[in-house]
RNA sequence: GGGCACGUAGCUCAGUGGUAGAGCAUCACGUUGACAUCGUGGGGGUUGUUGGUUCGAUCCCAACCGUGCCCA
C-alpha cells in the first residue's frame, strides 16, 4: 500500500545515482542512426544554479528524455566554462583570506591556486544540474580549459591568424581600470547618471576672443588636441582653421568642423580627447588629430600630465582642475546633466577608453555566412523573432577584442622575437621554427602574456566538445546538434559567435534549432536581483516541493515570448498536482488494475472507449507540443487530461463498473486503467521524472511493468480505435454535471438522496439514463429515477438539460424564492445569447457572407435556446 | 532616437476571425474508503483607448495611452 503522500526528498537522490550509474544518460546507448543532440550552455565554474539556469535546463532535460522515449540516439553534453574574469575574482578574493596577494605570485603559481580551487569548489553547480534530474552524459562532462578544448582554442586562433581575421592592434577599447584588463563591447553596461555639464572658455590664439566647450569630462581635457564645432554652426564658422589655447597646459587645438559636433548639445562646440572618447578618437582619425594619453592603467594621470597631476585618480584630478580653471576664470558655468556613463558588467567600475595593444577577430567578415545561414532558413529561431534581434547586432558588429589581461585563460599563442616580431603557432616549437627560418639562427622567443576572452573558447563549445579538430565519429553523428536552448541575453555573447565560429571551421551551422525562453522574474515581475532580496533560490524550492514540482511549473509556464513570473502558490499547485496522481494510484491499487496487452479495437465498455479516446488526443497534443517547443501547453494538455478527464471523470465511472463486478467488464477496466496511467506517468516523465520513476517502481502492478527503470521506456505509439465518439458518454458528463448544480444552486445539502423525474426524453437521454442508471446515482445523490410529468405542489425542481424535461423532487427542501431566482438568472442568460444569435440571422451579408456551417451552427443554437427557454418559462409560470 | 515585446477575471497567465478559458484567490456545501496537498457547485470580463478592414474583431491593420526590455 502506498503511503499517504510522495515524499519527493526521500527518493530523487537514490534514483538519480541510479540512473546515471546505470549509464542510461549515456549517448549512443540506442544505436540508430537517428540522432538528437544539445549541447549545454556551459555554466560558469564558479556559479551556483539560480532560476534562470533552472529554466534553461529543464527545458532542455525535457526534450532530451523525450527525444530519448522517441527512440533516437541522444546526446546532451554536459560542461562548464572557465569565466577568467570570475574566477580570478573568487579566487583573489580566497587567497586575501589566507593574506596571499596576487600580485606576489608567479602566473604559474597563481593558475596553480586556481586549479586547487576548481577541484575543491568548482563544479558545485554540476550537483545541481543532477539534483534538477538534468540528463546529461556526464561521462563526456567538458571544461572549456581542458586539453581538448584548448587544442581546439589554438587551432581556431591560428588558423584564424593565418587567414587574417585575427589581428593585434593599437586602438582604444574598454578598460576595466579595477580589473586592469580590457572587456569586450558586449560587457560595458551604459547607465544614465546624474552629473554636470562644465562650460569652459578656452582663449582663441592672438585674439580677445574665447570659444566656450561643453563636457561631462573636464579631467580630459588634459588630453585634448581640437576643439570641433558643426560645419553649419553660424555661430562658429569664422573660428574653424583657428587655434585655441587649453587653458592650465597652454596647448594650441586647431578649431575644426565636423558635424559630429551637435548644434544644440551643450554650447555647440565641444573638446576633442581622441585618446579617451570612442567618438573622438574617429573625429581624430579624420582630423589627424594627436592622440594623447593622460591615463595609466588604473586610470590615474600619467606623465603627459603637468607634474602637479601626476598620480591622482581621475576623479580626484577632476575636483582638482575645477578648481583651478575656476581660479584663472575660465570655468562658464555648470549646469545639471543626465548622461550615460560605462560600467563594467564584472567589476561595477567606470570603464575607461584607453589605448592599448589588443588582439581582434575580424567579426564583420565572419558574420556574412552567419547571417546568410539563418537568413535561408539552416538555423531557425524560435519564436521567430529573435532572428530580428540576431540580424541587427549582426549587421553592425564591430571587431571583437579577444585579449584579456588576465592569467586564468588560454594564454595567447603567440610568441615575439628579440625585435617583437610576432610568430603564431600552436605550439612554442613550430613558434621557434617559424623564428628560426625568419631570423635565420635559434632565438628566444616570449609568449604573449595575455589570455584569451572566456567566449573565445565558448564560440567553440558546440564542435570542440565532440573532439574537433579530430575528425570524430561523434561529430559524424551529433553535429549539427539539433537544438540550442538558451536565454535571450546571451545571443550575443553565445549564439552569434558560436555560428560565427562553427560555420568557419565545420562549414555547418552548429545547430539546426535555437529555442529562445524567457527570464524568470519574481511573482511581481521584478527581476530577480541579489540587490533587491526577491531571489528565489531554486534549491530552496526543490527541498520544499520537490524537483518535479519546480519543473512542471517551470514547464507550464514557459509561453513563448513571455516572461515567467514565479510564485510559491503555482509551484503549491503542481506539487498537489502530483498528490493527485499518488492518490489516484492508490485507487488503482486497491481496485487490483494491472497491466494486460489488449487489443484496443475489441474495447466493448463504453467508459474504457471513452478514455482510450480522450488519452490518444492528449498523446497526440502533448508529443507536437513539445516537438514545437510549447512547452507550456504539453504541461497543461496533461495535467487537464490527468486530474480533469481521468482523475475527475473516468475513475468515478470505474467505480460502477468494479461494483458490479461482471468479469469481463472488470478485467478490460483494470487493463485500460492500468493502460492509460502507465502511459500518464511516461507522457510525464520528461516533465516530472523523478516522481514518474519512483511510483512506476513502487506500483508495478499497476503499470506496465518489466525490469526496465520508466527511463527507459519508450514514448507511447500510436493506438487504433474503433469508430465512435463516445457522445453518450459525454451527454452523461453534461447530464451529470447539471443534475449537481440544480442541487447545488437548490441548496441541498450534499449527503441528501433525491429522486429525479423525467419526461419527454430523447432517445439519446433515455438511453444514457438506462445504461448508465447506477453512474448517475452513484456521482449525484440520486437514489430513484422514475418516468413522471410535472405536476405542481410535488416539490418539482426543473433541471435545465436539453434533451428532455428533468426534474428533482425536492418536497420539504424547496425553496420557491431561490427557485424563482434560479431559473430567471438562466432565462436572462439564455434570452441575451439567442438576441445577439438573432441579429445575425436577421443580418443580410451574415446569412449571404457567412460560411454555411458558421450559419447551421448559430441556427442549431438558436433552437436549443428556444427549447430552453420555453422549458424555463414553463418552469417559472408554474411557480406563480 | 532606433528596435522588440506586452496590456484578457482580484492576482498570474493561456487562447481564438464566429459561444472568452485555466490555476490561484474568493463564496456556498461536503469528511464511513483514492485524494482536505481534496470533492461539488457558484460569483467574477465593455479582452488598455480610438478608429479602420470585415457579414462578423478580443484576434488582422493604424494611431494613441500605459508597462517592460534591448541597442545607440
Amino acid at each position: 500500500m502506498l503511503e499517504k503522500y510522495y515524499q519527493p526528498n526521500a527518493v530523487e537522490g537514490e534514483i538519480y545515482k541510479k540512473w546515471e550509474s546505470d549509464g542510461d544518460f549515456k549517448a549512443g546507448i540506442k544505436d540508430t542512426s537517428q540522432s538528437y543532440s544539445i549541447v549545454i550552455p556551459p555554466p560558469n565554474v564558479t556559479g551556483t544554479l539560480h532560476m534562470g539556469h533552472a529554466l534553461n535546463n529543464t527545458l532542455q532535460d525535457i526534450l532530451i528524455r523525450f527525444y530519448r522515449m522517441q527512440g533516437k540516439n541522444v546526446l546532451w553534453q554536459p560542461g562548464t566554462d572557465h569565466a577568467g574574469i570570475a574566477t580570478e575574482m573568487v579566487v583573489e578574493r580566497e587567497l586575501k583570506k589566507q593574506n596571499i596577494k596576487k600580485s606576489n605570485l608567479t602566473r604559474k603559481e597563481f593558475i596553480n591556486k586556481v586549479w586547487e580551487w576548481k577541484e575543491k569548489s568548482g563544479n558545485e553547480i554540476i550537483n545541481q544540474l543532477k539534483r534538477l534530474g538534468c540528463s546529461c552524459d556526464w561521462s563526456r562532462e567538458r571544461f572549456t580549459l581542458d586539453e581538448g578544448l584548448s587544442t581546439a582554442v589554438k587551432h581556431v586562433f591560428v588558423n584564424l591568424y593565418n587567414d587574417g581575421l585575427i589581428y593585434k592592434d593599437k586602438r582604444l577599447s574598454n578598460w576595466d581600470p579595477k580589473l586592469q584588463t580590457t572587456i569586450s563591447d558586449l560587457e560595458v553596461i551604459q547607465k544614465e547618471v546624474k552629473g554636470s555639464l562644465w562650460y569652459i572658455d578656452y582663449q582663441i590664439e592672438n585674439e580677445e576672443r574665447q570659444i566656450t566647450i561643453a563636457t561631462t569630462r573636464p579631467e580630459t581635457m588634459i588630453g585634448d588636441t581640437a576643439i570641433a564645432v558643426h560645419p553649419e554652426d553660424d555661430r562658429f564658422k569664422d573660428l574653424v582653421g583657428k587655434i585655441a589655447i587649453l587653458p592650465i597646459v597652454n596647448r594650441k587645438l586647431p578649431i575644426v568642423a565636423d558635424d559630429y559636433a551637435k548644434m544644440d548639445q551643450g554650447s555647440g562646440a565641444v573638446k576633442i580627447t581622441p585618446a579617451h572618447d570612442f567618438n573622438d578618437y574617429e573625429l581624430g582619425q579624420r582630423h589627424n588629430l594627436d592622440v594623447i594619453n593622460i591615463f595609466d592603467e588604473s586610470a590615474r594621470l600619467n606623465d603627459n600630465c603637468p607634474t602637479k597631476y601626476v598620480g591622482l585618480d581621475r576623479y580626484e584630478a577632476r575636483n582638482f582642475i575645477i578648481d583651478e580653471l575656476k581660479e584663472i576664470g575660465a570655468l562658464n558655468k555648470i549646469e545639471e546633466n543626465v548622461h550615460t556613463v560605462p560600467y563594467g558588467d564584472r567589476s561595477g567600475e567606470v570603464i575607461e577608453p584607453l589605448l592599448t595593444d589588443q588582439w581582434f577577430v575580424d567579426a564583420k567578415k565572419l558574420s556574412i555566412d552567419a547571417i546568410d545561414k539563418v537568413r535561408e532558413g539552416k538555423t531557425k529561431f524560435i519564436p521567430k523573432n529573435w532572428e530580428k534581434t540576431y540580424f541587427e547586432w549582426m549587421e553592425n558588429i564591430q571587431p571583437w577584442c579577444v585579449s584579456r589581461q588576465l592569467m586564468w585563460g588560454h594564454q595567447i599563442p603567440a610568441w615575439y622575437g628579440p625585435d617583437n616580431k610576432i610568430f603564431v603557432a600552436e605550439t612554442y616549437e613550430e613558434a621557434s621554427l617559424e623564428a628560426r627560418d625568419y631570423y635565420k639562427k635559434d632565438v628566444e622567443l616570449t609568449q604573449d602574456e595575455d589570455v584569451l576572452d572566456t567566449w573565445f573558447s565558448s564560440a567553440l563549445w558546440p564542435f570542440s566538445t565532440l573532439g574537433w579538430p579530430e575528425k570524430t565519429i561523434e561529430l559524424e553523428q551529433y553535429y549539427p546538434t539539433s537544438a540550442l536552448v538558451t536565454g535571450f541575453d546571451i545571443i550575443f555573447f553565445w549564439v552569434a559567435r558560436m555560428m560565427m565560429m562553427g560555420l568557419y571551421f565545420t562549414k555547418e551551422v552548429p545547430f539546426k534549432e535555437v529555442y529562445v525562453h524567457a527570464l524568470v522574474r519574481d511573482e511581481h515581475g521584478q527581476k530577480m536581483s541579489k540587490s533587491k532580496g526577491n531571489v528565489i533560490d531554486p534549491l530552496v524550492l526543490m527541498d520544499e516541493y520537490g524537483a518535479d514540482a519546480l519543473r512542471m511549473t517551470l514547464c507550464s509556464m514557459a509561453a513563448q515570448g513571455r516572461d515567467i513570473k514565479l510564485s510559491k502558490q503555482r509551484i503549491e499547485g503542481y506539487r498537489n498536482f502530483i498528490t493527485k496522481i499518488w492518490n489516484a494510484a492508490k485507487l488503482s491499487e486497491s481496485n487490483k488494475c494491472k497491466y494486460e496487452e489488449i487489443d484496443f479495437k475489441s474495447i466493448k465498455n463504453p467508459f474504457n472507449k471513452w478514455i482510450l479516446l480522450n488519452y490518444e488526443q492528449c498523446r497526440v497534443a502533448t508529443e507536437d507540443s513539445i516537438k514545437n517547443y510549447r512547452f507550456n501547453e504539453a504541461a497543461n494538455e496533461l495535467y487537464k487530461f490527468t486530474w480533469n478527464i481521468f482523475c475527475d471523470w473516468y475513475l468515478e465511472f470505474t467505480k460502477s463498473v468494479f461494483n458490479k463486478n461482471e468479469a469481463n467488464d472488470v478485467f478490460e477496466t483494470r487493463s485500460v486503467t492500468s493502460f492509460v496511467f502507465t502511459n500518464i506517468l511516461i507522457m510525464l516523465h520528461p516533465i516530472m521524472p523523478f516522481f514518474t520513476e519512483h511510483l512506476w517502481n513502487i506500483a508495478p502492478s499497476i503499470l506496465k511493468h518489466n525490469s526496465n527503470p520508466i527511463n527507459r521506456a519508450s514514448w507511447p505509439e500510436k493506438i487504433k480505435l474503433s469508430k465512435d465518439n463516445c457522445s453518450e458518454i459525454e451527454i452523461l458528463k453534461e447530464l451529470i454535471t447539471a443534475i449537481r448544480s440544480t442541487r447545488a444552486e437548490m441548496n441541498v445539502p450534499a449527503n441528501v438522496f433525491v429522486e429525479l423525474n423525467l419526461s419527454e426524453a430523447s432517445e439519446r437521454l433515455t438511453s444514457a439514463i438506462e445504461n448508465y442508471e447506477d453512474t448517475i446515482f452513484a456521482l449525484t445523490k440520486i437514489n430513484k429515477i422514475s418516468q413522471k410529468q410535472f405536476s405542481k405542489g410535488e416539490g418539482m425542481v426543473q433541471v435545465l438539460f436539453n434533451d428532455g424535461l428533468i426534474y428533482l423532487s425536492l418536497k420539504g427542501i424547496i425553496d420557491f424564492k431561490i427557485e424563482k431566482k434560479r431559473l430567471t438568472k438562466n432565462l436572462n442568460k439564455i434570452e441575451s445569447e439567442m438576441e445577439k444569435i438573432e441579429n445575425k440571422l436577421n443580418n443580410n451579408n451574415f446569412v449571404k457572407n457567412a460560411p454555411q456551417e458558421i450559419i447551421d451552427e448559430q441556427k442549431e443554437r438558436q433552437k436549443e435556446y428556444s427549447l430552453s427557454r420555453k422549458k424555463i418559462l414553463n418552469a417559472i409560470k408554474s411557480i406563480d
